[in-house]
Order: structure tokens, then sequence, then C-alpha cells
DNA sequence: TGAACATATGAACAATTGCTCATGTGAAAA
DNA sequence: TTTTCACATGAGCAATTGTTCATATGTTCA
């Protein structure tokens, strides 16, 4: 076995050089630390709830809460997450919050999504 | 207040019939549970990596470990889950299993978030 | 068959997460 | 100003998750 070659997979698989380049194709830790928390934010129910019925129309968190029947408390925690990913905006009215959906990116990822479900 | 009115945010917001409409608009309850539960697979910056790694070449497990710099066991359950989730597929060749991506949706879901987060 | 290697998997543990409950903040009306 | 309503947020708890460790399965070769 050559000195460069890693001592893994016996001699069918890559090699040093091989997996630098592999490697060297990865982007930033940082962008990939952050496409993943992005993605947590996609990956829970709740959330993903408020998005659809945010596709439908403009909201304030307490229509929110009773159109998805859960608590004010649990959607404005949800809402905060949602807005610091940038994928909802939060726009006061008096005494009322509304949200609304930052940009398009939320749909094209949400349907990107449910392509892949549909097979 | 009239009696189909909701009785929510005084009277400044929606009523029982608009969220009638809203809730129908609604995807079924599976649906939006399979949709977080794919998303919560990319929510994972091992898995997002080892998705990264296979854009580039199919791999086997071991070199997969490698480029990641990571146990066999954690790649070997990760790519459990990835594979659950069809995002990914496995060729067994003698006595390694090679990874690849499944399809292109991968791609694109991934694309899509990559360009939410650049703005 | 038995040994060696690549991969899969179950149990256990620390860390994270989503909700509830209580309370704080901000705006409008009395 | 004080009250009331809409929303935000911190603490606490149960549930989920990612990794490690040990071990099981499956394949090749002697």
């Amino acid at each position: 076995m050559a000195i460069n070659d890693v001592e893994i997979c016996e001699d069918r698989c890559l090699h040093t050089d091989r997996l630098e380049k592999v490697r060297a194709g990865l982007p930033d830790e940082d962008e990939l630390y952050d496409l993943a928390e992005l993605f947590k934010v996609f990956g829970d129910s709740t959330r993903i709830r408020i998005l659809y019925v945010l596709f439908q129309s403009e909201l304030c968190v307490c229509d929110l809460a009773e159109a998805l029947q859960m608590t004010q408390s649990a959607i404005s925690h949800q809402l905060k997450i949602l807005k610091q990913a940038k994928l909802v905006t939060g726009r006061r009215e008096g005494k009322s919050v509304f949200y609304a959906l930052a940009d398009d990116h939320v749909r094209s990822i949400i349907d990107q999504g449910r392509e892949h479900i549909e097979e």
C-alpha cells in the first residue's frame, strides 16, 4: 500500500488525494450549519402549517392561533423562530401584529419538498 | 357581535367563515406531517454534509466516514435516515455498500435553501 | 468452516426542542 | 392614568434527537 493511501476500506475505496478533493468541494462549515438551521425551521409541522396558512392570507397572531387551534403563546414562539429565519415578517397595526411570508423562497422550498414526497 | 363571529381579536380580525376557508385550504394533516418529516431530515448538518459529498461522487460508508471525519457508526445511522426519506440509495458491491443521491429533488431543495440564505 | 472486514443496529446518554404556564411589554380606549 | 387587549418571552418539563459503545449481520477469502 502506497504511503499516501488512506488505510480504509482495504483497497477498493478512495485514497487521500481523492478524499481531499471531496472535502475541498464542501461549502464552508458556516454555510453548511446555516443551511441545516434553515431546514430545521421547516422541520416542524406547526411551523409548516403556519406557513401554509400564510400562503393564503396575511394574518394576526390571534387568528393564526384560532386557525390552527393552538395557544397564542405556542404560535408566538414559533413565529419568532420563523421571523429569525427570515421566512415571515411582522407588521404592527394597532394592537395587532400581522404576519406574512417574507418572500417566494418559502413557497418554492415547500413546493420542492412536496414534489419529492409525491414521488 | 353577530352570532357567527369568532370571539377573538375583538373585532378587527377574521371571523368564522373566513377561518373555515383558511383551514379548508390546508393540505391533509398527513401531508403536512410528511413534509415536516422530510425537512427534518435536511435539518442536520451531518446529513447535509453527507448529501453534499454525494453531490460529487458515489461513496461507500467507510469513505464517507473518512471524508467527514466521523465514526462509521454515526454515518451509518444517518444514512439509514436519509435512505428512509428516499434521499439516497444504497448499492451493495461485495463487502462495501455504495451510497448515491436518490434523485434531483435533493439538489434543488438544497439549492433553494442556499438561495434563501444568500438573501 | 473460520477469520477478517464493511456495514447495520440496539441501548444509553447528553443535548435540543416544542409546548404550557406565568408574566412582561406595547398600544388603544376609558 | 388606569384598564384592557394583543402579543412577546422566560422558566420548566416531557419528548425527540445525534452520537458513542458494543454487538450483530453479511460478504469475501483462506
